[in-house]
DNA sequence: CGTATTTGACCTGCGC
DNA sequence: GCGCAGGTCAAATACG
């Protein structure tokens, strides 16, 4: 099906693969010269096929394991998504007790519990599920030690009133507490990844101000995260991701001119990024560790498996021509995608 | 000079 | 319909 393309990408490849026998254009000459040619061209022509083939079932031999991996992960997802149910279930039941938050009174009687489990969980320290399974009890409620990070995750599913059409496609949320220096007004969580924020707002359950960020490789990484000091401890930075990242963490790398990334300011909050990484992995019991794991499963599976481009790009790895340079230029643009969301909502 | 951050304005959803 | 609160935009500003 994909022959056309695949031709034409293996022929990306030619030059790397056959290298030496190009030859000039045919000014025939002799008869021996173009028998010779034209043996050789044969040759050239059956490594071209060799080529090909061996291209061909190494993609065929990828799409495989992409396909056993996607399917892997519907499976583990249906038990993740069960044990979920099964907690979230027995959270509910001790819910009332256990709304240890504060004095904060009167805020919880103006609103009732939102399905927005961002708004929820900025104001239920019980978070909206409990994956721990070998531990029993998942507490993400008090701030953890000095220097360490904690995270809980779920996957948001199409229940929330104020998800959009176009953000129904079960949007995960997690959730990081990372300890800083109360001392740092900075509320950067350095996670590895670069943030542009866009804004910060003062909410009214916490005096700290809360930030706004967005994954500094969007449109194409539509990945948010708020940032505020946690209410009761301000040593302590409570991150709210919204959405995963369809790319891998970037190299320590800053364009040429302009300022550092936020996430690069970020040294100063005293959780390293591998730290924090390797701290959300240690923290999460052996359930969460699977789902996390298989959650970027899926956001590679799906982004690859959508995204024509895909086998192209495959190609382009296999022969060693990844477009690594594609995100920068998306960053010289000032595009936020988020305005055309808006302004088409607000048209429509 | 190019890019990131700041910050007031604006938009949208929700409760009354 | 109104007010409130959270979220986002984008011009102005800061920074390397
Ligand atoms: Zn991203």
């Amino acid at each position: 099906m994909d022959e056309q393309w695949m031709i034409g990408q293996t022929s990306l490849s030619l030059g790397l693969n056959v290298g030496g026998p190009r030859r000039a254009p045919p000014v025939t000459r002799d008869h021996v010269e173009e028998d010779f040619m034209s043996s050789k061209k044969n040759h050239v022509v059956e490594a071209l096929e060799a080529e090909l083939q061996r291209v061909g079932k190494e993609n065929r031999k990828l799409s495989d394991m992409l396909r056993a991996l996607v399917a892997k992960y519907s499976d583990l997802q249906g038990k993740v998504s069960g044990m979920m149910a099964a907690a979230a279930a027995a959270n509910s039941h001790r819910q009332s007790s256990t709304t240890s938050e504060g004095g904060s009174a009167a805020s919880a009687t103006r609103k009732r519990p939102r399905s927005d489990s961002l708004d929820t969980a900025s104001r239920n320290p019980s978070p909206p599920l409990a994956v721990a399974g070998s531990s029993g009890r998942f507490a993400v409620s008090g701030p953890v030690g000095p220097d360490q990070a904690e995270c809980t995750s779920v996957h948001e599913p199409c229940n929330s009133k104020r998800v959009r059409a176009d953000e129904c496609k079960a949007t995960r949320v997690s959730k990081l507490y990372v300890h800083a220096d109360p001392a740092d007004l900075s509320l950067v969580v350095k996670d590895g990844y670069q943030w542009r924020k866009y804004g910060q707002k003062v909410t009214k359950d916490n005096p700290c101000p809360r930030a706004y960020f967005r994954c500094s490789f969007a449109p194409s990484c539509q990945v948010k995260k708020k940032v505020q000091r946690s209410a009761e401890d301000k040593t302590v930075l409570v991150a709210t991701y919204d959405g995963d990242h369809n790319h891998a963490q970037p190299p320590k790398q800053q364009g040429s001119g302009g300022r550092k990334s936020g996430d690069a300011a970020a040294v100063r909050v005293s959780a390293a990024p591998v730290l924090v990484q390797q701290q959300r992995k240690q923290e999460a019991s052996t359930a969460e560790q699977v789902a996390d794991r298989k959650n970027l499963a899926e956001q590679m599976a799906a982004t690859l498996t959508r995204d024509p481009g895909f086998k192209a790009a495959l190609v382009s790895a296999l022969s060693g021509r990844i477009p690594a340079a594609w995100p920068k230029t998306c960053q010289h643009k000032r595009i936020y995608s988020g305005k055309h969301f808006s302004r088409e909502r607000a048209g429509a």
